[in-house]
Parts: C-alpha cells; structure tokens; sequence
RNA sequence: GGUUCCGUAGCUCAGUUGGAUAGAGCAACAGCCUUCUAAGCUGUGGGUCCCGCGUUCGAGUCGCGGCGGAAUCACCA
C-alpha cells in the first residue's frame, strides 16, 4: 500500500506543481492512534515544490488523490501531515490476502541466499556452563533460525577449547587431590565434576602462592614458581609431547565434560552442525603466517618472533608466532578463516563471541585484510554485552558464578510453583504437566535473555527475573493458548470458520490495530536477520500479544452472534496465533497448547 | 592515555530510514473473575531522553565537544 501511495503522491506533485520528486523525499508511516486516518504522508520535504504552508500543500496533495485513487475515502490535514483514509472495501481485500498467506514467514526471503557460518558457544573444557555461556547460545541459536528463515544456507560451528594451561589445572587437582572420582561414582554431572576440580586448584594454587609471599617471595616471582604451577606446565609440555597417560586422562576428563555440555545444551534446545576442537586446529595458521612473511606483509623480529605491524589501520603491532615457532590465539584464528573460507566458501562467518574481544576480531580482519583475502569482509564478529549481576560482574572468586543448570533448573521449579499455585492444568497427567513446567520455565528464561538489544550489557537480577507476568515469555504462551482455546472451544460447539474468505468487515479501530500489528511481522523478521538482532523479533511478539490480549477482552470472539463478524475474529486469532507461533520459534523458545 | 561500546521513569528495558503529545513491564495506589483461561484487562501517579553546541521546517535518534560507566590495549585463550 505504501508503495502505491507513494506512486500517487508523486504524481500528485507532477500534476499540481508539475515537479518530479525523489522517491526519497515521499514520507509514508502509519498514523498515529490519536488521529483519524490509515496512513499518514510527511508533507514538509515537499514544500520546495509548492512554495506553499504545509497546510495547503497537504490540502491540495490530499484532494488530487482522493479524486484519483479509489482506495482512498478521505483525508484531513494536521499541521505538516496528511492523513489519509482507506476505504473499507480496500481493507477487506487486505485481510482476505493476509488471511490466505499459510506461511507469514514466505515473505521474509532475501533475493541473494548467502551461506553462512555461525560460530556460537565456543566453551571451555575446564568449567561448567554459566549465564553468559546461556547468552551466547541462545543469540547463536536464534540468529541461526532467523537467518535460515530469510532463505540463506546457515551452518551452525561450535569450536571448543580443549587444550591449553587450563584443563591441565583440573587434571593436575584431580590426580593429586581426587580419590578417583568419576562423574557415575560421584553422581555428578562431568562438567561439574571436572569444574569443581578447576577450583580446586584454584584454592590450592592460592594457598601455595599466599606462604610464598609470607616466606618474602614477591608476588609475581610466588606465582610463577609456585610447585603446583610448576607441575602444571610440565602436563601441558607431556600433552603437547603426546605422552600417553597425560593424553588419556585428558581425554578423559574431557568425555566426561562433553557429556555435561551435551545435556546443557539440550535443555537449552541448541545444537550444532560441526563441532571443531582446538587440539586439532591449533598448529594451524602457521603456513600462512610464514607465508605472509614471504610477502612482506609480516616481519621478523630480531628475536625470531613473527608480527604484523597493524599501526597503519590505526592498531597496535601484534604477534603471530612466538620466538620459539609456537603458535598463539590469533595465529589459530587465522588458520581456521582461511581453512574454512576455503572449505564452504563462505559469504558470512559470524562469530557469536561477546564483546570483551571487539579488539581481537578487528585485528583478525584488518590481517586477513593485509595478506590479501578479501573475503574478510563477511568475517563478523557478533558481539554481544556482558550480562551483569545487580552487583557488578560474576566473579567465580566471590562464587557469584550463575551456573547455567541450576538456573534452568531453578526456572522450571519457579513455573511449577506459579502453575500450581494458579491452580492450572487439572487433568492432565504428571508427564504432561513436567513438560509444560519445562517449556514455561525455559520460555521465560530465554525470553528475558533475548528481548533485550544484544549489543549492550545486560543486568541479570536473580529475583526479579523470574517473573512470569508483563512483558515475558510466559506472557506470549499464555496469550497463544488463550487462543488455541477458543479454537478447541469453537471445535466442541460447532462453530465453522472459513480461513480465507472474507466478505464483509466490522468497522472498528482496535481490529485495525492488532491488523497494523500483524502486517508487520515479516518487515520484523527482515530487519532482524539485518540487524542480527532477536530482541525486535522478541518486543515485537510482546507488543502483538498484549494487542491481542485487549482485543480479547475487548470483544467477545465465539459469543457474537454476526456470523460474519465472528469470522472475522476468529481469522484475526487464527493469524495471530501462527504469527506469535513463528516468532517465538525464531527466537528458540517452544510453545506449549496449553498452560 | 589510545580504541570500541553504552547512558531514556525509582528498577529492568523498548523506541523503525530524523516526524505529531517519548512507550511497556516491575514496584505503588484504585477498580474488574456466574460469560471464549485473571500468567489477564482498565485507570492514577511517575521524565532536564547525561550536559552543551551544531545541522534541520522538525533531534531520544545525525555531527562535534564535554561528563559518567563498561570492555580492551599479553610471547593467555
């Protein structure tokens, strides 16, 4: 409609003021609620060709396109803005079209399919999964849904890191410290088991380090020569060197760890299509290090290290391989761009990594740059805020780590106890009722993690977060059930519903709100995968559900006698419910049919 | 100090390519369950959109300069 006004305005312009006009300088927006009128024209851009006050100009804009297009039954003008009335008989031609649309997700395709990778998750083998890792996963997730539905081809990557100083530590604290625990004699959770011996080091590693210090060691020289540190860095020289028995006690405790994240990740409802391991990748990026040396593009130090001087693009200067020929984080990244550039031909590789390492990504292009590849523009990094406790950051000293499976867990507990209490779900069996418990408690969760703007730094208050009532999750499933209801509810009646066909139409402004509301959802969609931003997708369902709410309560949708009317109604549910359905499939969170 | 990001109601957050009187939820107060699910609906109160200047018919939105907060600036990953 828009686009057919705008053809009408310019015309009008020609006409009267015998003027061409840039599409651009056309303004059209809906009107707003206080004022009489469908859509709304900007009229101010347009003054440099009436040479006129913007109220008569609007008049006589207003008046060519009544005369001249049929949709349109009337208009008024409001200081700088004309507003324009659509006839009835153009409205029920809209919803009958809006009606008939099965897939409101059809819409949303892009003209140029891209394939994309999506990176997400990336943990590390030494600890269980925390509030942040449930951030990042639920981002990477939805932006995977949100883009597959616009048509590209998306592959979901997880790389973990395995290797390194600090799953060393949590071996080292299980071999001197364990009594051979494992996660089925100890009845732990493996992630859990093998974090609880990270820490374990930790205190120990402290400890060691603090009667140092008292003995006149400084603090720096206590850390370094502390004999549990000492140990550790001899197990990462035996795992580097291949040493059997180090390699099968990492191995595992790794199992142990991948079981964990694998029951974690399911009850998040995320999943991934290749997962990578840095202990296969991580000597990986040399040969292009050594080749960019070649060109020139990288230099030697005196002491044999290998830089990129990065001053030029506004950065630092930045080390690729250590004096001693050995690989550092960058160098990694770099070999696995380029292996996977290589690989999918990738047009995007967005890394879901949150924003602590803007610094890294910028720097990972600006190389990849240098050396020549050009596909470095479709590197981006996803970067996403810190979620932060009311008082400040998570701090696994002060213990203040959320862990993620007991907030999931403390989710569903908090669902049961407020179904429970509301005194819901009589008759059904206590299968049943633990799946609906699941799908509220992981819905209300995830909803509070993605309606906000990934970009910015979250605050996660463990008190107030688990509301049900307001702008949440659970809101939005309780208004698709309410609808899912009716229709049970028209079923045992006998009341029929024609989905397409739509002859007449009830004149009422709340309808054509909820109607405004519900054409706009593939616009959402489109600008989300855009933005690689959930939370529109996420406020956008919030506002549609409580439009609907007040329509439900507004008006009474089986009760009206009108036949015609009805159907009406019951095609506005319909539509809403499929719409509320898909967006929140969008963002991973499930629906229940009833709660 | 350099770079990047953020600053909107007491709290948590929305706010479309710059458009009309800046919106929700929570918290507070007052109403509404014999009628399709009250996890809901209606109403009241609550604002220097961090500050200043600029661009514009028009700025929460764009530009510049401050102030405040966060992240980062490793031969860690």
């Amino acid at each position: 409609m828009e686009i057919i006004l705008k053809e009408k305005v310019k015309e009008a312009v020609q006409f009267i003021y015998n003027c061409k006009v840039d599409e651009e300088l056309i303004q059209i927006q809906e009107t707003r609620k206080d004022f009489k009128g469908d859509f709304t024209i900007v009229v101010f851009p347009l003054l440099r060709f009436s040479k006129n006050t913007p109220e008569k100009t609007g008049e006589m804009i207003g008046s060519y396109i009544v005369n001249n297009f049929t949709a349109v039954s009337g208009f008024n003008v409001i200081k700088g803005f004309l507003n324009l009335e659509i006839s009835d008989k153009w409205w029920i031609d809209y919803f009958a079209l809006m009606a008939s649309e099965k897939s409101h997700l059809e819409n949303c395709q892009v003209k140029n399919p891209e394939t994309i990778l999506v990176e997400y998750s990336s943990p590390n083998t030494n600890k269980p999964l925390h509030l942040g890792h449930i951030r990042n996963n639920l981002l990477g997730f939805s932006l995977y849904r949100i883009l597959s539905a616009c048509g590209n081809k998306v592959i979901k990557t997880n790389i973990v890191n395995d290797r390194g100083i600090h799953i060393c530590k949590s071996m080292l604290a299980w071999q001197k410290f364990g009594n051979g625990e494992t996660p089925s004699s100890s009845g732990m959770k493996g992630d859990h088991l093998v974090g609880k011996y990270y820490v374990l080091f930790e205190k120990e590693y402290r400890a060691q380090i603090g009667e140092l210090v008292l003995a006149g060691v400084n603090e720096n020289e206590a850390k370094n020569s502390a004999p549990l540190m000492k140990e550790t860095r001899e197990m990462l020289l035996k795992w580097e060197a291949g040493n059997p028995e180090v390699m099968s006690l990492w191995k595992m405790m790794n199992s142990w760890v991948y079981a964990g994240f694998d029951e974690t990740y399911k009850r998040l409802g995320v999943d991934f299509d290749i997962i990578y391991y840095e202990s296969d990748t991580y000597k990986t990026g040399r040969d292009i290090v050594i080749e960019g040396l070649k060109n020139n593009v990288l230099y030697k130090n005196e002491d044999s290290s290998i830089w990129a001087d990065l001053t030029p693009e506004g950065l630092d200067q930045k080390l690729l391989l250590r004096s001693d020929g050995t690989a550092v984080y960058m160098t990694q990244d770099l070999g696995t761009a380029v292996a996977r550039y290589n690989e999918y031909k990738f047009d995007k590789n967005i890394y879901v990594v949150g924003n602590e390492q803007n610094y890294h990504f910028q720097v990972l292009r600006a190389i990849l740059k240098k050396m020549g590849y050009n596909w470095s523009d479709g590197l981006i990094h996803f970067s996403y805020g810190m979620v932060e406790l009311p008082e400040g950051r998570m701090k696994s000293r002060e213990g203040t780590i959320v862990d993620a499976d007991d907030l999931i867990t403390e989710m569903q507990e908090t669902a049961r106890e407020v179904s429970l209490e509301l005194g819901k779900l009589a008759g059904f069996s206590d299968v049943e009722k633990e799946e609906i418990f699941r799908k509220i408690g992981m819905a209300a969760l995830k909803y509070y993690i993605l309606k906000v703007d990934p970009r910015k730094n979250m605050t996660f208050n463990p008190a107030e977060s688990i509301d049900f009532n307001g702008n949440t999750g659970p809101f939005i499933q309780y208004t698709y059930t309410r609808i899912k209801s009716v229709f049970r509810k028209a079923e045992q009646t006998g009341i029929q519903f024609e989905y397409g066909r739509l002859t007449e139409v009830e004149a009422g402004i709340k309808e054509i709100e909820l109607v405004k509301l519900l054409r706009k959802f593939p616009e959402t969609v489109t600008a989300s995968a855009q933005d690689l931003s959930p939370a529109l997708i996420a406020n956008y369902c919030y506002d549609l559900a409580k439009e609907y709410n007040q329509f439900y309560h507004d008006y009474s949708i089986l009760g009206e006698n009108d036949p015609v009317v009805r159907n009406f109604r019951l095609v506005l549910s319909k539509v809403t419910s499929e719409i509320l359905y898909k967006g929140m499939w969008l963002l991973g969170v499930e629906m229940p049919e009833r709660m």
